[in-house]
DNA sequence: TGTACATCAGTGAACGCGCGTTCACTGATGTAC
DNA sequence: TGTACATCAGTGAACGCGCGTTCACTGATGTAC
């Protein structure tokens, strides 16, 4: 049971590390990754300014922290999605999803200026979200041994990771549409398929467009 | 002829717009262009601090006048490309190469939360460097009249637009290289020939690997 | 060719603000015995 | 079951810093006549 003060607040917080990083990532969504500041976390989540310190030393320690969190989120989100379906082509639609659903930390995970890429953790973190990619794109038969594997590897990451990007910054017309990852999967489709029409020939027969 | 002061330095800068859009682009180079500071540039451009806004007013002005030089220079850019070679595929290379030949402009292009998007100027490059892409688009002769035309544009667009924010952020792996074009082309080919290898059957044959 | 005057570009001092960081402290918890 | 004590988490005051913005000003330029 945790000890209140009389002011009705407890004096230990009880989870603040993981308060501060669920603040993080409504700060960020709010003004982005540079404009944060420890002191509008420890206001958000109802501590005195110094707090923060105690849980990750400094900003870039925070946002490390919040980093790794992201890479094992997109990890488990892609591991998932294998479980279920040995499509690419959904694969990289959850990948734009995660992009869109977890914006604050997608925009940090790509900023190693931001965080400390040294960090073991992170560097698991990232080790395992990227082992989920690559193994998604071994399911490609075509290219899982040919001299071009690498090449559909990063091709299938640039184009999701590009779309998501745009996305993200309203880059894209409007005509593009309100759902992500149906404007996604229409896209990436070109990249297994090019082609093939949106019309029931592509390998996800029946998928409405 | 520039009168000067005492000093040496002339009381009147002669071109200090330009002048801060130059340090721009070495401040944001160095620190991203959320750290960018009003008086750091003036501190780069050697004016007292209060100049900078006489011409952009305040920092999104600053940002707005960066942002259109950069779709103009990005519009300019794809078009030089566009006269020389028909191909597609150079095109996206080209995309790339600008992005890592400009990165602080091309970082600021993409962030609308940092200028005002409705500023006629603004707006007039952009759409230069939207049509720019979508004339080489509509190069590729299957895609021209097929409903999938404006998907191929978003695929064309996101494949180099991923690749060249994955090559800036540090988070390809050391495998790829350190030259971004060479690289990307054949990322970039596996859209557009995905079926064919690098060894002369794609239609750039003789070009090095 | 010269003069008066309006306009423009840049100066430098001043202000208030939010930030990160430090530090001595206090409240709360957990463990040894 | 109780007590002592070490450790940990959070407090609040203080500091110095760089920032944006404002303002009265001055130096320089350009134009009307």
């Amino acid at each position: 049971m945790i000890e209140e003060t009389a002011a009705g607040r407890p004096y230990h917080h009880g989870d603040l590390r993981r308060a501060l990083l669920t603040a993080a990532a409504e700060a960020i969504e709010e003004s982005g990754p540079t404009a944060l500041s420890l002191r509008d976390l420890a206001r958000r989540a109802g501590v005195s300014h110094a707090a923060p310190a105690h849980h990750f030393g400094d900003k870039a320690g925070l946002l490390t922290a919040f980093a790794t969190e992201g890479f094992g989120m997109l990890a488990d989100s892609l591991n998932g999605i294998r479980a279920e379906n040995d499509s690419l082509l959904e694969l990289g639609v959850g990948y734009v999803g995660f992009a869109v659903a977890h914006r604050a930390h997608f925009e940090v995970m790509f900023r190693p200026e931001l965080f400390d890429s040294e960090d073991p953790a992170l560097a698991a973190a990232k080790q395992q979200a990227s082992d989920a990619l690559r193994a998604g794109v071994a399911t490609l038969p075509e290219t899982t041994a040919g001299p071009e594997a690498a090449n559909a590897q990063l091709a299938a990451w640039s184009i999701v990771h590009g779309f998501a990007t745009l996305w993200l910054g309203g880059a894209l017309p409007a005509e593009v549409g309100t759902d992500p990852e149906a404007a996604s999967r229409a896209v990436i489709r070109l990249l297994f398929a090019p082609g093939q029409d949106a019309s029931g020939r592509n390998d996800e027969p029946g998928r409405p467009r």
